[in-house]
DNA sequence: TTTGGTGCAAAATTTTTGCAGGCTA
DNA sequence: TAGCCTGCAAAAATTTTGCACCAAA
């Protein structure tokens, strides 16, 4: 991460913006929790460990930053909460790749799945409708193992 | 959608919840835009064009019920609202197949379309993965082909 | 030094809840 | 008639904004 976060600063410095502690310690909350899906308010809370002189307005404001600039991702699990967790772009391990969310009804763990399967429906779409892909979100309802086992659902 | 209205108020019944004008208004406005995409303050200006005496309050407890029973769809199109729709088992144009979105980065445009290709996929998560899929939520983010010819992006 | 960023508090939004009265079954 | 349902208003919860001060470049 220390390489990543150098990285990080060449971003916020290209686009004319500057390198302060709160963005950098809000980026490294997420960074190193990739695959956790956290809401405003738990980054805030996890930022106060290390900076408490922090404000929630700021993490509002970073986030969104963050997000604009493609280095987080917003999701919608579909609980009333607005989440985010590293980018994709910037999380080594997934490799760029995308990654979907597999959310159990019953338990509501999210599990992350990684699948290249769209690739043919997006070129469909383009063939058929115009509609030029250049993101997808999936979401997957259903039940895990450990809610099966325990239930007869 | 006068058979429709019968089989909602069916529904209620068997649930042991009491047909009342405000739920079959809330409905009736839903069922009306299949394919629309509204808000709770959207439904509630609606059903005040008939109704003007309801509570948004009211127009909150209906849409959770409503999607409760399933007889809505809930909807997260990202930009910050909380949207419904007409449930895919009541639209009878949609002959209860899964349908997704396509959502344009540019002007922000909802397109729908259909596709049954995620089924190998769920198959497969439930071998490997144990979790069975009872639902899925697909969105593609791009840009329509109306703003693809206004600009070159 | 200059400009953008931050913290705080207040405001704005969106959604939920309590309660007295009203309507369905 | 009994109990669920509604409208209203107040409360909660989440996010945004204004402003004076502070910090990065």
């Amino acid at each position: 991460m220390p390489e990543n976060q150098e990285q990080f600063k060449k971003i916020l410095k290209q686009n004319g913006l500057k390198v302060t502690t709160q963005r950098v310690a809000i980026l490294e909350v997420l960074n190193c929790r990739p695959g956790k899906h956290l809401t405003a308010e738990e980054i805030y809370d996890y930022v106060k460990i290390k900076y408490p002189e922090i404000g929630l307005a700021t993490v509002y404001r970073t986030i969104q930053l963050l997000s604009e600039l493609g280095l987080i991702d917003k999701l919608n699990l579909g609980d009333g909460y607005v989440r985010y967790e590293i980018g994709r772009k910037n999380a080594e391990e997934t490799n760029g790749h995308h990654h979907h969310h597999l959310i159990c009804l019953d338990c509501g763990s999210i599990y992350a799945f990684q699948d290249d399967l769209l690739e043919t429906l997006e070129e469909r779409i383009k063939e058929t409708m115009g509609f030029a892909v250049k993101d997808h979100e999936v979401k997957l309802y259903g039940y895990c193992s450990k809610c099966r086992g325990n239930e007869s659902i």
